[in-house]
DNA sequence: CATGAATGAGGGTTCATTCAT
DNA sequence: GATGAATGAACCCTCATTCAT
């Protein structure tokens, strides 16, 4: 089957690189952009120096990869907990229920993405890999402002997105870093805070 | 006089070494820990490297002594807005102004605290060094409520406790970057976010 | 036929090895030898690395055979400059041509000869391949002055056919970079240049 | 003495700089630019290899640094070989006497000069550095073969020089890797290339 | 005490060579 | 035999630290 080799191969490829951005994100997370070296991250993926070059031109770009990945998945994350609901008609309490939850979940299940964005020694340009989906997320936070407090005026209400992306930005990773039976409670905190401050907009 | 030497030479000391933490702060928070280096703190604090090493003994201690120096003077900050006065008969509004208002100003006047603990790239013992005023800080905030929310249960006030001042210190660097103009603004939403937590909290 | 089957496959491997050493010619020719990467050669001559060293152990070897196949022809070149004709009783005149123009021809043929060898970034020891036919040059030409100046003694001999050959070879390099227009002239210079030398020797 | 200072601290640099680029000449000329490692050269010249990189940005620098120090120090000697005579005049003899001497005398006090020039590994530029006083000595020439063969028409005569030059720097090797007590009369024998060459020219 | 040249270990990257497929 | 991914030694260069002046 002529066909299935280079199926194959780069299959072979894309689970290498796959497993080389695994191995960087955690030595990125654990030593930082500088104090990770590419040796270490060639040996945390089970390969040697040369071999991850085949895959990756030179260290920023193996950094900027792993910031693609991430800023993928956390788009995905965000655009499912946004879709599907009609949220101005929502209940608070299960807006917030439909919204923090899975983006909660997501930066638990990958607790390298903020350990890595987190690190400003890291290339400016490459922290800006994170900015379309801050933006991305923004724009939704806004869309639902305007749905549920339709009375604000627009620089207000951009004020109003920005602070509660950086309040529960903020709070990620107390919830993050706490121990797996804490969480549920620190969830609840978390809606506390946002649906606290949400009313106070709402209630204009 | 004998005893005026080694004092005038002390004094002379201090403030060489004052001088050099003033450099170390511009430019570890412009390059963060790894990138900084030291030929480029002592040129900025106008020494020869050899010098720098007559104040630290190396690169860590001198973000530590750094780290140390912020410490106190957030720690000084922390005691001023958080004394003289009845907080749990205070109404909450002016809680808040009492408590918000002095501490962010020290952030603002103060930029580089932030923009040196917000980068992980510093060896994690250093960071270690905010945790002092964390604590002590902590411990204020829990002293608070269990003044005004007495009937808290003690885990739930740690907890609240915690939420708090990370709510707080995500948004301070919201405050920290923005523009002059629209720092009351933002201020306002700050006081809004502690507002409408603390409400929740005592309002059980 | 088992006869066949050994025989085709060296003649496979003969146009293999000649395949491969062509375009490690134009490699090394581009790029020198340090710089000339074996990687880059097996893609120019269309094989994969692995199987380059099927054919050759290493780089230096690879130069090596190089050389040798250069040598070869040159060898035949000057064989053939050198052959059929009475250089003792030819005028002057003729004798250069009859020198000169088949050796300069071959040279303009083949570019990578002198591209290759006037790149002393090659292992020393390889240089030394040229070594033979330059021998073999040599004892041409002072058989060849034994014949027309019989009076110099020995020693002298010896050096003027040095002189010869080195000035000769110094030329070539000019005559091959020439745009085809000026070779013409400039080979009427060569032999100006060697006739005008041999003239001072035969006249003694 | 204030003024001193600086002023020994240059003189310091600039023999450093000399020895450097002294001991750079030798591992250049030995391992050609791509072998010749920083390190080695580093050690050449007695220092580390940090500090060789005070002086010198990179490696193709001070390749550069080293082909400027040859190309004057070239152009000085041709400079000498071609002042003060008039060249019109002088005997054929005389003037070869009076033009190749200084010149090979350079040549063979400073091997490393064509050592390193020889060697088309180095960067394209880098050799490029040579072309300037490659222009002087051509201009030189045809100078000199106005003055003294004034009937030959301009093409010729830039060939003539051209061809000159080639032939002489093509035997300036034979010279210079020559035993010492063979050089007198291998001198000898180059004076005699030129001559007869040169005779052919004036004899038009 | 100050200076700044000197040190040298260590990091990113390349490429000749090998080897499993 | 062919393939091309994998290997790892070695190179250029930086920078924290030292030390002669």
């Amino acid at each position: 089957m002529p066909e299935e080799r280079p199926r194959r191969r780069q299959a072979r490829g894309e689970r290498r690189m796959a497993e080389i951005l695994d191995a960087a994100a955690g030595v990125f997370a654990e030593a930082g952009f500088e104090r990770a070296t590419t040796n270490a991250i060639a040996a945390a993926a089970g390969i040697s120096p040369g071999s991850l070059y085949q895959f990756f031109p030179n260290k920023p770009a193996l950094a900027q990869a792993l910031a693609d990945r991430f800023v993928t998945e956390m788009d995905t994350a965000h655009r499912t907990a946004f879709e599907g609901a009609d949220f101005a008609a929502l209940p608070l309490d299960e807006l917030l229920d439909r919204v923090v939850d899975p983006i909660l979940a997501f930066n638990v299940d990958n607790p390298g993405f903020k350990a890595l964005f987190a690190r400003p020694d890291m290339p400016r340009d490459l922290a800006a890999a994170a900015q379309p989906i801050q933006g991305a997320l923004l724009g939704r936070i806004e869309r639902l402002l305007a749905a549920r407090a339709p009375g604000t005026p627009e620089p207000e209400r951009a004020r109003n997105a920005r602070v509660l992306v950086q309040v529960f930005q903020g709070l990620v990773p107390l919830v993050v870093a706490a121990p797996e039976e804490e969480r549920p409670a620190l969830t609840v905190e978390v809606k506390r805070v946002l649906g606290g401050y949400l009313r106070t907009i709402e209630g204009r």
